[in-house]
DNA sequence: ATAATTAATGACCCATGAGTCAGTAAGGAC
DNA sequence: GTCCTTACTGACTCATGGGTCATTAATTAT
């Protein structure tokens, strides 16, 4: 007897499908990636795919939410751990996911948001609201508490968070750019948080 | 005696055409606009538009030559210039440079790179060949020098010169995605070249 | 088993937009 | 004036790729 030519999986294909998209859109960015790719890679039909989705913009959205909404709570959440000095903090933990970031999924948001924001208001609202805002807000928080308690003194630096997140984009741009000229993103990043903490700690 | 449909200027066309293309790729992207709205935008048909580039890509590509070209050579020269000290080119004219940055022309060619450089090798090739590793060097000779010279101490600052240039990228990147929620991106530069100097000087 | 349901297919449609080219008229030569 | 060259036009072709839908077959209900 013959192997069914497929399953029916209602559950797990919208899922399988906004992954294979993002995969997809990681490596072609998204105008350039066709909607039958993203259906091959997902080993499903094109067909099976608009079921799903309605249009390849909203699987678009579909996959910057997913890959969003996965990460961004984990991040939040740890930002608001008040237990230990915001030094300890920042050089800890904080430095840590900040080294990862070029190198993960979310560059390639970033990458995505860059590239083809300027197209689709509606997501940037999404991600600012759901990602950008709320990060840099749970990140002001920090630093404002560390500046009451006297730990940092107060000073242009601990009032503009994206100070350390600049490094951050520069390398997600420059690899996405540059990929062959390497850079060290881990060394640029970590000497941009020993110039902000040496700052924000100044008698 | 009617006017003539047109004028012959062999000469003007193709600059004209690269000007109209640079605000449609500004406005819109590489790859949704349209190789007749250039035209329209030049005054032009698309028929004489494709007697002066063989293709979209050829244009685009000589578009981010133009606007390249046309400033880089100004900027190393300044960034070469050796008679003043350090800090005061870096605190005067570097500083207005960089802040002038996110809303020059130069921003619109970093959101192109950003946006179609991984669809064009040979593009990224020619910009890093003739700008990035250009500029790059010629900041790294002035910090090399300022070194030697004992202006500044030898720190990791004065190693990666990006340091100076990612709140830069970072305001570019924030404008073309955030738009509306505004940054101020001056204070942002001013406030990382405060901190570069501080360590650069420190003894 | 058989019928009813619906997940899944893939051939098809059609708008879009890059690139072409036969024809037109500006402007110079004589 | 008349002829000749060529800058310029715009209607056309044709590939591409997003989106549809009549049909098929896996699964569930009876």
């Amino acid at each position: 007897m013959a192997e069914p030519r497929y399953r029916r999986r209602k559950e797990d294909r919208p899922d399988e499908i906004a992954e294979a998209a993002f995969e997809a859109f990681a490596a072609n960015g998204y105008s350039s990636t066709k909607v039958e790719d993203v259906a091959k890679r997902a080993g499903v039909s094109k067909g099976l795919l608009y079921l799903y989705y309605k249009t390849k913009e909203e699987l678009f959205k579909a996959v910057i939410r997913n890959v969003v909404v996965r990460r961004i709570d984990l991040l939040i959440a740890v930002l608001d751990d008040p237990d230990q000095s915001a030094e300890d903090f920042i050089r800890g933990p904080m430095l840590e996911l900040l080294k990862q970031m070029p190198g993960s999924p979310i560059a390639v948001v970033i990458r995505l948001m860059i590239a083809e924001g300027p197209k689709h208001p509606d997501l940037v609202d999404y991600y600012w609201e759901n990602v950008a805002s709320r990060g840099l807000a749970a990140f002001r928080g920090m630093l404002d508490r560390a500046v009451e308690r006297g730990e940092f003194r107060a000073c242009p630096a601990a009032e503009q968070p994206q100070l350390f997140i600049a490094p951050v984009i520069m390398s997600v741009i420059w690899r996405a750019v540059f990929s062959k000229r390497s850079l060290d993103s881990d060394r640029l990043i970590e000497t941009q948080i020993d110039l902000l903490l040496s700052e924000l700690k100044a008698r």
